[in-house]
DNA sequence: TGTTGTGAATCTCTTCACAGCT
DNA sequence: AGCTGTGAAGAGATTCACAACA
């Protein structure tokens, strides 16, 4: 792993990874990339270039071992690092989140949740406990957890996010719409909703006129 | 429109739109491109290409017009298509969807939702109303609605766009991990919500083994 | 034959640099 | 002085093309 290796191949190798999972459930043994590339919608090319960033090296006559790949990937995500994660903001999508990701992915559990409102603390919501934001930067100390999920309104974005570096937190999901700051050597990354909505409606609509 | 706009800058003008309305709301009625650009995360060059394929001019000493690039904007969204869209699968993350969506884009509304699952629909959730999926195809057709949301479990995401293509959308907006299969002519866009917090988690790591 | 692995070419997006304007 | 608009350079990601291999 000489050079740094891209967000899009990352994103690519957790989707590798699930879809390999799926194959092996179904008996599959090894893939080709041109199959794999056909699953994922991208090129054979791909594919193999991804396998490269990983270090993995299949075979020119079966492809690529599925149960090793799946291990090779495994090994990529889990590192030697943490995967616990909090989530902030425990409305509509907060808990659509929390059934979302309980039992979800392998490489993360969301440990706690928090809100500033008293009704929405104190229990627990599809298997993860809630907490009052007071206790925020307390617990992500103690349990030393290294990734965030925002998903509070908008106007409480920031001060979540202050709230965030202060106890210490190295990356962040942002879904509130208003861009956060933060200082450098904190990743982030934004799932804007309103934006991905609109962009959609843009090239439906495009696509729509060319049909004509 | 000589040549085609890319992803990236639609996604752009998303966001700038929804900045500048928060600034007209303040009071304020210019801005320079590094003004803009602080708040998007971008550079001041960036922020002026994107206006170049706006076509939107801003003048050297007072920078961009904030109501004129607004409206700017919303001609580029508005088109001349439509923006009606519908929700499939009115689970967790469903309804957090039509809650987060209620009244919050100006060039897109969710007209109808609909679920295999009898028990959830004939109601109106969040101000929007719940039929089967036996009724999506016909629905979608008399009301010419060409954006589609899939937010129903993985195994059902395949047959959902089946449907929806069989009714004629123009876009989707997937929410399943699963990646779907339509013919050329239409706009796909996936959001895995999986993938993208163990890409964040993936980073987090990485940021947090460089500062020891 | 069909595959992988890989350097090179291509394509796409971002940033730079500077002329022209106020 | 400081800004915009813009062609060109730079970076980054994808795809091609082909040698090596089973």
């Amino acid at each position: 792993m000489i050079d740094a290796i891209s967000e899009k191949t990352v994103e690519r190798l957790s989707l590798y990874r699930r879809i390999l999972e799926g194959m092996a459930a179904e008996g599959k043994t090894s893939i080709f990339s041109h199959q794999l590339s056909a699953l994922t919608g991208g090129t054979a090319a791909q594919v193999r270039q991804d396998m490269r960033v990983l270090g993995y090296n299949g075979s020119s006559a079966n492809g690529y071992d599925i149960a090793q790949l799946i291990e090779s990937i495994g090994l990529f995500f889990r590192g030697k690092g943490c995967h616990k994660a909090v989530l902030v903001g425990i409305g509509n999508l907060g808990r659509a989140l929390l059934a979302y990701f309980a039992g979800r992915s392998p490489y993360m559990e969301i440990q706690a949740a928090f809100d500033t409102e008293p009704g929405k603390t104190g229990r627990v919501i599809h298997g993860c406990r809630c907490y009052p934001v007071d206790e925020l930067v307390p617990i992500i100390r103690r349990e030393t957890i290294c990734t965030a999920i925002i998903a509070v309104p908008d106007q409480a974005a920031q001060q979540t996010a202050d709230l965030l570096v202060e106890g210490g937190i190295s990356g962040i999901l942002n879904f509130a719409p208003t861009r956060i700051h933060v200082p450098a050597g904190i990743y982030v990354d934004n799932i804007d909703l309103t934006m991905s909505v609109e962009k959609v409606a843009y090239f439906a609509n495009k696509k729509f006129k060319e049909k004509e």
